[in-house]
DNA sequence: ATAACATATCTAAATATTTCGATATGAGGT
DNA sequence: ACCTCATATCGAAATATTTAGATATGTTAT
């Protein structure tokens, strides 16, 4: 399997999980810590860390270390290049298609 | 969890499995049945059958049949859905920002 | 009707993801 | 230094996804 597939998964396995989501969804309101957003949810403290990472490593989200806190955003430029990848995985070649 | 982000995740699921991104990448070049694609690719019929289940519930590829065979092509009215969601799901809401 | 073929579905096993509780780390306050 | 708080990491269990082989379905050709 080519390389490059499993960097692409990782961006879209961000968005795969309903927790991610409802996490992603309050950050579209600004920048929370994360105990903000643990107050919103039903999960404990370690899964909504994990959730974090998975968020971080995937580009979508950024985070900011401020004292004990930690503070997440979503990214406009991990955002954009994750819109861009869905474009393209799902763009129509049109010039190999005349040749099939 | 709101009912919508299931059926949110089921579009991004579609995409983070490495061999559906293999099978994608197939698709842009044109419509194929699932016997060329399999020619390609390193797995068991039964295996693809699955993949391709999933990529045309994720409403990203779109099956059609002719006789015994199923011929897939990627959607155009799927992947629009699938890049705008994934463009509502990251915007930032600067309204709510201010008030924040 | 039967045989050959393409694909779908079923089931069980293999693998990956998610959760929880316990513990570790690191920053501030006393 | 010690305590407390916020978050991260670890390890095991729970859950979900993926795979492979067997079988079912439906189409075409004989």
């Amino acid at each position: 399997m080519e390389k490059l597939y499993k960097e692409h998964t990782k961006v879209f396995k961000a968005l795969c999980d309903e927790e991610r989501l409802h996490i992603l969804e309050m950050l579209r309101n600004g920048e929370k810590c994360a105990c903000k957003l643990l107050e919103n949810m039903d999960i404990g403290q370690s899964s909504l860390s994990y959730h974090m990472k998975i968020l971080v490593e995937s580009g979508i989200v950024e985070s900011r270390q401020d004292g004990k806190w930690t503070y997440y955003k979503i990214s406009k430029q991990g955002s954009k290049y994750a819109i861009s990848l869905m474009r393209e995985l799902t763009a129509i070649n049109n010039i190999s298609e005349k040749e099939n």
